[in-house]
RNA sequence: GUGGGUAUAGCUCAAUCGGUAGAGCACUGGACUGUGGAUCCGGGGGUCAAGGGUUCGAACCCCUUUACUCACCCCA
């Protein structure tokens, strides 16, 4: 054997064992988001480097210090993509999909990101996520959120939704300069890191959980608090929208977005089956975000959540892996029947029963534990004596009863013994 | 980028004071000439993460490196 090569840091094989659990929550997703109108968009992995800095923010750590740039035989600095909404907003405008009035799309695919690996966090990582376009009223908040509060309840998980306003450019920058401010005159009272986000994002030092920061940041002014008016009466109609509709949430104050974009309406999915990563889903509103990458003035609202980290919840949860699996069986237990369970295999499948058998032949024995390994329903055994007389016996693995069945017709019989 | 933990068979783990590598599961063969889960018996499988040091002797002690993992930061 040869030096063995192993994946790349941070990126995960998916075994077909669990890439049952993917589909499941993936096909729940197109169900669901299908019921709220929305309708699947596929966009690049790679995109142009300057797609994000302009979009993502030049100074956010994603952007400054996670992404993957590479250049493209000299030409181009491309980029894997670190997030969704970027590209996703680059192909609406580049197809003038702004022209056909509001649009709700969804999309789902891996995401890159150079972190130190950790539980819920990957440097290969998966979003579903969606976009809505053209609608700036705050029924469309509370519907979206709904919507991923119907998704995640339909897969059995149970979260946490927490919900704050960031304002907008009307009144945020006032907001941050008395924060920043307020901040600069405490910060003997600060720890380290603290003192270093009062420069950088003012709202994350808010957030921040050692505990001898805690008390003092409770004091500090709440942007809640300094809405301007148009943000206030946004806020207060997604929360009616959200009572109409009977979707329990959490304002919480503190609560950021990561990114430069988002405006007004931000929210966050969080679970505590998770250790330290605990947010599943978070989205929020980015009514600039389309001008600033080049489009018409045009709203939006959007949320991504982490596959991986909901395929975690469930597996906490012990739902189990949807399987797939054959039918019957088909072993062979002599040449003859070795000839005829191909060809029956064949007929089978053309009829759309899945069935599957033991190529290498052999044992009896080591085709049935073969049977077994595969989780078959039925096994059936074929050997001269069955072919000539177009008749065999039927095994129920579970129950491990035969029962004799004609070979013809044995596809509808199949399918009547199975339900 | 910073810090903690871990590393022995495919998997989960043992190995006493430093004395030259073991179990369970899994795999494979047989007991069983046309029937899988049980039982019994056998078999294959190891650069003890890597490199260096101490020692008569190292899986074990020391140093370095690497990988994995959890957490910080940040985020989904």
């Amino acid at each position: 054997m040869s030096a063995k090569i192993n994946a790349v840091k941070g990126m995960n094989d998916l075994l077909p064992g669990a890439v049952g659990r993917w589909q499941e929550l993936e096909a729940l997703a197109r169900e669901v988001f299908a019921l709220y109108g929305y309708r699947e968009v596929r966009t690049p992995v790679v995109e142009p480097a300057a797609l994000y800095s302009r979009g993502v923010g030049e100074q956010t750590d994603i952007v400054s210090k996670e992404m993957y740039v590479f250049e493209d035989k000299g030409e181009d600095r491309l980029a894997l993509r670190p997030e969704g909404t970027a590209g996703t907003i680059r192909a609406f405008i580049e197809h003038g999909a702004f022209v056909d009035g509001p649009q709700k799309w969804f999309y789902m695919g891996p995401m890159f990101r150079r972190e130190r690996p950790q539980k819920g966090r990957y440097r290969q990582f998966h979003q579903i996520g969606v976009e809505a376009f053209g609608i700036a009223e705050p029924a469309l908040d509370a519907e979206q959120i709904a919507m991923v509060e119907d998704w995640l309840s339909r897969l059995g998980v149970k979260t946490t939704l927490k919900l704050n306003s960031v304002g907008d450019p009307a009144c945020r920058p006032a907001y941050l300069a008395d924060l920043t401010a307020w901040l600069t005159e405490r910060a003997g009272q600060l720890c380290a890191d603290c003192r270093e986000r009062t420069a950088k994002n003012p709202l994350r030092v808010l957030d921040c959980k050692v505990p001898t920061c805690q008390p003092v940041l409770q004091s500090a002014p709440r942007l809640l608090d300094r809405l301007c008016d148009p943000c206030r009466v946004h806020f207060d109609a997604v929360r009616a929208g959200l009572d109409a509709l009977g979707v329990a949430y959490l304002v919480e104050p503190r609560l950021v977005r990561g990114l430069d974009y988002y405006v007004r309406t931000a929210y966050e999915f969080t679970s505590d089956a998770l250790g330290a990563q605990s947010a599943v889903a978070g989205g929020g509103r980015y009514d600039g975000l389309v001008e600033t990458l080049g489009g018409p003035p045009t709203p939006g609202i959007g949320f991504a959540l982490g596959a991986e980290r909901l395929a975690l919840i469930l597996e906490a949860l012990g739902r189990p892996i949807p399987v797939r699996r054959p039918l019957v069986f088909l072993v062979a237990a002599d040449e003859a029947g070795a000839a005829a369970v191909l060809k029956l295999s064949s007929d089978l499948r053309k009829a759309g029963v899945a069935c599957d058998l033991d190529a290498r032949g052999g044992k009896l024995a080591r085709q049935f534990k073969q049977a077994e390994r595969v989780a078959a329903r039925f096994a059936l055994v074929l050997g001269s004596a069955e072919v000539a007389a177009g008749e065999g016996k039927l095994k129920d693995m579970t129950t491990r009863q035969e029962t004799p069945v004609k070979l013809a017709g044995l596809a509808a019989h199949l399918r009547e013994a199975a339900t």
